[in-house]
DNA sequence: GACCTGCTGCGGCTTG
């Protein structure tokens, strides 16, 4: 494969003293110097897979002509900046120039490649929404010549809003160079390939090169019961002597969670007089001090160190490797799963090692059946999009502006032909556009549809390219210095004492009118509390907890107490007698109280919610164990299911009298709320519910009766 | 108790 590249190429490899080339290397090198069709990249996380795409890429693209010819697209600014240096780096052997395009890069730089286009361009989907809206004549003058549209984390993108968004920026740049550009896609952890290749709109003509290698995992698995909303101390303490002489990374599911963990861990090391590198890394921390913490964590050779951590360092950006992930309590899928574990065992022939606490029993049983899915490969596919109306409805707005007039037949001719939008029917654009017309964001002037009055508040706003939403936050400030934000809530107050960045700290001004809050230091102090929504748990994780909960083997690496637990939990159902794992759903019965175990995904319950809701039933649900609770039942669960089915045919009028009473049911979706009350509906029913898994669930279950 | 992501144009100021 070596002899293939160019010469440039091969001496980057020499340099770098690479003593063989990836197995995913090879195969795209290729894949990619033989074929000009798109190609889907799936390998282990550390495994080469910017190289794969650029090596060939580089060595085929004649770079000599004017005009971009390779844009790479990330899903993260700090990935941009993290790619730019390794790919900068590459390009000096070609003499060929790198340009970062995001929000914080350079202005100058953008209008020096404007003014001069050429090399490769490192950019969001939001910029290129952004330049394709305001200034296509740029967008033209950049891509009249690109060859390469690589897409990094290809599966953040997708079964996501932003990933429509993406396939309809990436058809709406097509015309600009005639569709001559292939798209190179990139992941490690894609349930789904028929769904990944639809992102290039020519399914037909994109294969996919798959390593499938896996690094071996060192799994432990520990027990401690948690009663109260705070972590138990004995698991702290656990953690901590895990912990102490590592780096590591430890994902406690929540913001508030992290600096619960991060601040107890730093208490207990002062103690003992151990090291002062605990700090906590999420979305509400400043942008700075999360850059500080990356930085150490990468550079830094010498100390261990323990960083308590959302889903904000789970995507690819470098921080090298760890010794250790830990995990307290479950995670949500198996893609988050694999992306975490990624973080550790990065060198060559070294394991990942992955410390796992459980606080509660279904907890322990949801990690089982992640890790048992995990060893078979398993990654949970992602619901594919069906009429997404809002974003459409995005989508026009951002065609309105970027052609400044159009008439409605070459808006039609663009939706048809954009496969962000095969699903969509003129009807459907034209009465989307009529209420466009009625609300004025759109105007008609001589058969030409313009931006209305109203419209133009919208498509000016900075706020108008993206497609998911953000709840506004005050700014938590010491000495003029930003720690990070938070929403507000009644626990923001002056003399409260809150923890923020793992620090603890005093608030001694609010200053409602610039939404800021001053701190000054204190020693002891309340968790923080963010407002947020879970995770959407697959169905496939539940049925496999079910599975785990009935077979009798023991599952490896759990400690005694962690066996106990799962042992009790199996007890507790062995008198369900459970026959068939895809039909039989334990119910308890108990005095008067009906507990329905579903083993089912969120999408499916919260769908069921929504019937027993319709039929005026009484009852709680239970997310963790995914069951719902009836206090006063008055017929039994095969009747109940059956009149649930009956509101089917009428699904829309109840939805819409849903909407009516609880607009904020919308809340989801950014867009939706500009779109006709039944296009609205139909949102709910494609996006937020699940009505046909819910539907053929309650025609298949059987309930098995427990007293 | 429950994740994350991104952003223009322009006026006005400071700094080399």
């Amino acid at each position: 494969m070596f002899d293939l590249l160019s010469e440039p190429i091969r001496k980057y490899i020499r340099d770098k003293r690479w003593e063989y080339l990836r197995p995913i290397q090879a195969a795209a090198i290729k894949k990619i110097l033989s074929s000009d069709e798109h190609v889907i990249l799936a390998s282990r996380t550390a495994s080469g897979k910017t190289e794969a795409a650029f090596l060939p890429i580089l060595s085929k693209v004649d770079f000599r002509e004017p005009g971009v010819k390779v844009i790479y697209i990330s899903p993260l600014i700090a990935l941009i900046n993290d790619q730019f240096q390794r790919i900068e780096d590459l390009c000096s052997y070609l003499d060929v120039r790198v340009t970062k395009w995001h929000g914080e890069a350079s202005r100058s730089l953008k209008e020096q490649l404007i003014k001069n286009p050429s090399g490769v361009l490192l950019i969001t989907p939001e910029s290129l929404e952004a330049m394709l809206a305001n200034a296509p004549q740029n967008a033209r003058k950049l891509f009249g010549a690109v060859n390469y549209i690589v897409i990094d984390e290809i599966h953040s993108f997708l079964g996501a809003d932003r990933g429509i968004q993406l396939k309809s920026i990436l058809a709406r740049l097509k015309p600009l160079n005639s569709g001559k550009a292939s798209v190179v896609g990139l992941s490690a952890t894609i349930g789904d390939y028929a769904q990944a290749k639809t992102m290039t709109g020519d399914e037909a003509n994109t294969k996919v090169l798959l390593d499938k290698s896996v690094k071996e995992v060192d799994v432990k698995l520990r027990y401690h019961l948690s009663d109260g909303a705070d972590l138990p101390i004995d698991l702290m303490k656990n953690l901590y002597l895990e912990t102490r002489d590592h780096k590591v990374l430890i994902f406690p599911n929540s913001r508030s969670r992290c600096e619960e963990v991060a601040v107890k861990l730093k208490k207990l090391s002062d103690r003992v007089k151990g090291h002062p590198y605990y700090f906590s890394h999420h979305s509400s921390i400043h942008k700075e001090l999360r850059e500080y913490i990356e930085t150490f964590a990468k550079t830094n050779v010498r100390y261990p160190f323990a960083i308590a951590c959302t889903s904000t360092l789970e995507l690819g950006i470098d921080i090298g490797s760890v010794d250790m992930v830990v995990q307290i309590d479950s995670v949500q899928s198996i893609s988050s799963l694999v992306q975490r574990l990624g973080r550790s065992g990065r060198r060559e022939g070294e394991k990942s090692k992955l410390l796992f606490y459980a606080t509660n029993p279904w907890s322990l049983l949801q990690t089982l059946a992640c890790l048992d899915l995990f060893d078979e490969g398993y990654i949970e596919p992602l619901r594919p999009a069906k009429k997404s109306y809002d974003i459409l409805l995005h989508q026009v707005l951002a065609y309105v502006k970027q052609f400044s007039e159009c008439d409605f037949n070459k808006l039609w001719e663009n939706i048809h032909s954009n496969h962000a939008f095969t699903d969509i029917e003129e009807h459907e654009l034209k009465d989307i556009v009529a209420w466009l017309l009625e609300t004025n964001l759109l105007e008609k002037i001589n058969g030409q549809l313009i931006i209305g009055v109203d419209g133009e508040y919208i498509v000016n706003s900075k706020d108008f390219y993206t497609v998911f939403k953000t709840e506004p936050a005050y700014k938590i400030l010491h000495q003029e210095k930003p720690i990070g934000e938070m929403p507000f809530s009644p626990q923001l107050e002056i003399n409260e004492n809150l923890m923020l960045a793992a620090k603890i700290w005093k608030i001694i001004d609010i200053d409602h009118k610039a939404s800021k809050i001053s701190v000054i230091p204190a020693s002891d102090g309340k968790k923080p509390a963010f407002s947020g929504n879970g995770g959407i748990v697959h169905s496939k994780i539940r049925e496999r907890m079910l599975e785990v909960l009935v077979a009798k083997k023991e599952p490896a690496g759990m400690d005694e107490t962690a066996s106990e637990a799962l042992r009790q939990l199996r007890k507790e159902f062995s008198g369900f007698g459970i026959e068939c794992l895809e039909d039989d759903r334990p119910v308890l019965y108990k005095d008067s109280v009906v507990q329905l175990y579903t083993f089912q995904g969120t999408l499916v319950n919260r769908t069921l919610a929504f019937f027993l809701r319709k039929l005026n039933i009484s009852f709680t649900y239970e997310e963790s164990d995914s069951s719902f609770v009836f206090r006063e039942l008055s017929q039994d669960l095969p009747t109940v299911l059956n009149e649930a089915m009956r509101l089917l045919p009428n699904l829309h009028a109840h939805i819409s009298a849903d909407l009516e009473e609880n607009p904020s049911l919308l809340a989801f979706s950014k867009w939706g709320e500009y779109l006709p009350i039944e296009y609205q509906c139909e949102l709910l029913i494609n996006k937020y519910y699940d009505f046909e898994n819910a539907s053929a669930f309650i025609e298949r279950v059987n309930f098995v009766r427990f007293t």
